[in-house]
DNA sequence: GATGTTTGTCGGCCTTTCCGACAAGTGTA
DNA sequence: TACACTTGTCGGAAAGGCCGACAAACATC
């Protein structure tokens, strides 16, 4: 997650946008058309990141085939061939590697600007990086996360992590002082509590919260699973009256119809309950479930290997992901199950943890995980 | 020199601004009043920079009275006690340096990212930094080059330096695809006679060349002075026409009135010369110009200490720097002159070399150097 | 299974960067 | 002048990062 002070400006050539909104749909629209003129599938390529890769002792080794399909080609008249990359993430930062084809044997390798990418990403071995050619043979980057443990953004992780401290500070200040911020939020990589979709807050701020209040509430199993547990609103109260008076934070202390000791929390925040309105409720089944859903109004996650597609893509459309038609590119796989197969020559359903589908037969959770079905992906069956 | 594509967004939680002239105008309007409002002076401290300072084994040691005065105060239960700061220069970017206070004696240190920041910016031992404490708070960082031989961006500096690459490619691809980007320019920097004013421009347009025109075009001598030669327009060409057909770059063919071999370029560009529109032209005393004039519609230089203060404490307004008047915080010193003083317990005037007044009897040379002359300092008699 | 190709890891070596030691420089009594 | 304090520079050590060597892994026949 970082945060960014609201305080860039906006120009062009020649036309000056009346809204940031208008903007940004015009400029999509832009880049949509330009690559949707040539009709000109992108290629890519995909690789898993050794220990080699993300050591701070040496670059990236780019495996032989997908530096030659890829990247520009080099010139072999200098000793060593090698030349400037830059490749352009999904929020447009351009990382510059330099590409050079030496050692005995030879072997293509990224190395001034690599680590640079790779601590600031934060990756290691076992995430996934992605290298595209769009239609213009402008280089993209995106990645993938393996699926690790993640620590949440904890108190102990900041303060042994100088870099949260300054994000911290300056958004601290920014708020005291009403400054606008802009919050860039990964939730693959640092998932936060913290932080509270929109919709989701609205819409909790129209529950009416009573004591004896029942709702459910969902959880992550060990095993990535999700299941929900029913609990009764036991009291209302500030968690901090000193420090966060009337902060919504925390302030229902609740009680759980099955707990184990300790287990659950005895404070949640509004935001984070499903109200039971109805005694007919039914309880959806309780696996598979995204491990990080996508949420409305969210800034997309720079490892979502499927917004880098489309990115690249954007003829491939909704047939992309998940619609419900099998995609027109690909039939019956998704670009990533095609991906990982020749990847790692596995079934693609072997990884399905990673990717998992999204079930839901209850109206009352789309803003958990289906209100976007177009940003999850889809394991058909082959 | 630096190149941005023109594709961030503009976002503001209540106010969405119609053109990127507004925003700016309000943006810089609403600090101005957010500082006006409290009236509280910022605090400072400048230093030159040592050789330690600069060279690439060690951070920067921070005066031990500056850092108590300008820096957050640091947590002394760590040990050793050390945090993050992050300070701003006049672009609005951020530099972050690790602040740590260690070693026997005791001192004051950044160490993680000033290395950076040095390289970044190019500076050497002489030249100095400024830390600005603001009165909300926030850092701003400042610098001012010491008066020596910059080089200009040559060929061979470009194929040596990987960072000029990228970027020159990204102008390039940008420029070959008409899509828009930003130029940030830093003539005190890296003087480019790529970069050439618009102003001056289309002013240059007006002009109606034709073979045996007699111009006057300026020089820098060694000395850092500036003198001009006369000469005659002997052709019209382009400078090669298969790679570069029709560009006005350098394609007028000149003879000099007093030329010593090779010294005086062959070629040159319309918006370089002087055309002598009358007989009676008076020619200007040859001495004392601006080394780096400021132009109209270029960005500040971030090396204008000035800027610095102004953006930091905008009600000095225009009593500060040249405006005819001494200033009402500082009488009969600028800021810079007193803080030399500060500094070096110099007497201010003899260090006059560095910010040369402006002197101009002839209308023809607005644009060179009097359009803005609240960006010049001013040394006034003690 | 033999052979050739590809690529992950390592040691070597140089540079960068962090550290305290030490002493030169500065201010004050 | 004596003393305390400040800070510039240095050597040492650790980390970063570029290189080819080597061999494991992989592909092909």
């Amino acid at each position: 997650m970082t945060l960014q002070p609201v305080n860039k400006v906006v120009k062009d050539g020649k036309n000056l946008y009346s809204t940031s909104a208008q903007y940004d749909k015009e400029a999509l629209l832009a880049s949509d058309m330009g690559l949707k003129h040539s009709r000109q599938p992108a290629e890519f390529f995909c690789k898993t990141l050794t220990a080699s890769d993300t050591s701070t002792h040496g670059g990236f080794s780019v495996p032989r085939r997908a530096a030659e399909k890829i990247f520009p080609p080099l010139d072999f008249s200098m000793q060593p061939p090698a030349q400037e990359l830059v490749a352009r993430d999904l929020h447009e930062n351009a990382w510059t590697f330099r590409h050079i084809y030496r050692g005995q044997p030879k072997r293509h390798l990224l190395t001034t600007g690599w680590s640079v990418f790779v601590s600031t990403k934060r990756l290691f071995a076992g995430d996934s990086v992605l290298f595209i050619r769009d239609a213009k043979s402008q280089l993209l980057l995106g990645l993938r996360r393996a699926n690790r443990q993640q620590p949440a953004l904890s108190s102990s992780v900041i303060s042994s992590d100088s870099m949260h401290i300054g994000i911290l500070a300056a958004a601290a200040h920014a708020a005291a002082n009403f400054s606008p911020f802009t919050i860039f939020y990964n939730p693959r990589a640092s998932p936060s509590e913290f932080v509270v979709p929109l919709a989701k807050y609205y819409k909790a701020m129209y529950t009416q919260v009573s004591l004896g209040m029942r709702f459910r509430m969902m959880f992550e199993t060990e095993e990535s699973g999700v299941r929900r547990y029913m609990g009764t609103v036991t009291g209302i109260s500030d968690l901090d009256p000193v420090r966060w008076k009337n902060s919504q934070w925390r302030n229902l202390q609740v009680g759980w119809d099955e707990s184990t000791a300790g287990e659950r929390p005895r404070r949640v925040s509004i935001w984070e309950i499903e109200p039971v309105v109805s005694p007919f409720f039914i309880c959806p089944p309780p696996f598979f479930r995204p491990r990080f859903p996508k949420q409305p109004g969210m800034p997309d996650d720079d490892s979502d290997v499927e917004s880098a597609f489309k990115r690249a893509m954007p003829w491939l459309g909704d047939d992309f992901g998940m619609r419900g038609t099998p995609s027109s590119i690909f039939p019956g796989l998704s670009l990533v199950q095609w991906m990982n197969m020749q990847q790692s020559n596995q079934f693609p359903a072997a990884q399905s943890g990673f990717f998992p589908s999204t079930v839901s037969s209850n109206p009352l959770h789309n803003n958990l995980s289906i209100d976007d079905p177009s940003k999850l992906l889809n394991f058909q069956a082959p």
